[in-house]
DNA sequence: GCGCCAATTATGTCTATACAATAATGAGGC
DNA sequence: GCCTCATTATTGTATAGACATAATTGGCGC
């Protein structure tokens, strides 16, 4: 840490100062002259320290007026989003993996809707359990566009995950996540042997290539099973 | 767009061929010089391009050996998690807050575990409800930690919720978010009017300045009420 | 062949300089 | 006093060169 390089070392004690509060949102940093003379170096390298921290969000550059420390307004947080099977393994516990169902077939249009297709299209629906130590970890019920991802047809979910054979095989562009708790239908209760009652945590991510879109996933976590976890300080700063 | 300098804008033809596929993970990038004469720039400039995507680990760099693009192994999530007020604002719905109670105590032994209290201290703890068009919308529990903030102790949360306070007078370093899926106790659910059975989304925050405890918030969420919605691109990069 | 060393190559960092773009500031004219 | 314009401070971008660092590669000795 200490070796790292100069314009490092600039980027973090500044970067240090803001988020310590020392250096209050609006406070002036100092011009790049300054810091020229401070730390006894060239501009370009005063420059490549705060460069970045202009694009992190954390300071505001004005031409001519100097560079201040930006005001914080939404928490921005980072979540790592793992795959089961290692998250299992990370907590200590065996991993098991069972493909329920596997189906071609031309998209329902509950399906096109979730997937977000406009005309019908083949695709593949799988439905996967996730266990660890024995115990149903998680539901998987995945909708993969056949159009999108031809490949996906020949490969053997029943032995490999379709999460970690995707991100190896099918790159992807974006994605959108959402997060939220429901009440499950009874059929998924009895499938991750819980009462009908019992919330759930539930995390559905969709997948483009450009326009394409690729797969519909939406885990079912067990209330107790999962919890999300984000570690973080204020902007997209790794730690 | 097309009016970038160029070395964001070879950042991002790079990013692009990398996020489109094109480049495979493993695939080798152009060397600086092949870049250089490709785009008839300074090494300097290249470099300024390469950097930041080593930095985001959409590339792996390897001196002599040349920069290779990255396996991306997790998903990696940015998560903007709102203001309420503004969350319900948005909706275009009105937002209603009241102050359920508020009190000045030394910490019980659950809420110092909570708070990660090493010994006894002063805490204010609050219930807050948060409304969209008068229906309960969350409710939050709230501990502040008064030897670290001891200006919240004066502070009228009748009227402001505590989240925006908060975010705008105490500085804070780290923060931990935890969201999970809970069924409510009774009274919880009596306070946001659903059944007791009702799954709801439960949003934990901890929030550090250095060592010092700051707070920790239990924000929860009637289950048809909220969703956590995450768009993203693979790695950090902000759209 | 095998292992070690040196040459080579690619990245990492930094300097000094240059010119462009932008916007706050101050001076001058009305 | 107020508007306008030139000045100037500050950031933005880029160049060319230099030396440092690391690791692969090929050659040399054995």
């Amino acid at each position: 840490m200490s070796e790292a390089s100069l314009h490092r070392r600039i980027r973090a004690e500044i970067s240090e100062r803001i988020l310590s509060g020392a250096w209050p949102p609006g406070h002036r940093v100092p011009a790049e002259h300054e810091l020229m003379a401070e730390y006894g170096c060239s501009r370009m390298t005063v420059n490549k320290a705060l460069a970045p921290l202009a694009e992190q969000g954390l300071i505001v550059r004005r031409r001519k007026a100097g560079s201040f420390v930006a005001r914080p307004r939404i928490h921005s947080v980072v979540l790592d989003i793992p795959d089961i099977a290692a998250e299992v393994s990370t907590r200590g516990e065996p991993y098991g993996y069972e493909l329920l169902s596997r189906t071609v077939r031309i998209a329902t249009a509950q399906e096109a809707a979730e997937l977000g297709l406009d005309g019908p299209a083949q695709v593949l629906a799988l439905r996967c359990l996730h266990r660890a130590s024995g115990r149903p970890f998680a539901l998987e019920e995945r909708l993969i566009n056949l159009d999108a991802a031809p490949e996906a047809a020949d490969a053997d979910f029943a032995a490999t995950p379709p999460g970690g054979w995707l991100l190896g095989h099918v790159p992807w562009t974006e994605a959108e996540h959402r997060i939220s708790a429901a009440n499950v239908q009874k059929p998924v209760a009895a499938t991750l042997g819980i009462a009908p009652t019992a919330a759930c945590l539930v995390l559905e991510r969709r997948t483009w290539r450009g326009d394409d879109r690729i797969t519909h996933v939406r885990l079912t976590f067990p209330g107790e099973a999962y919890d999300l976890v984000a570690r973080f300080a204020p902007r997209g700063e790794a730690a």
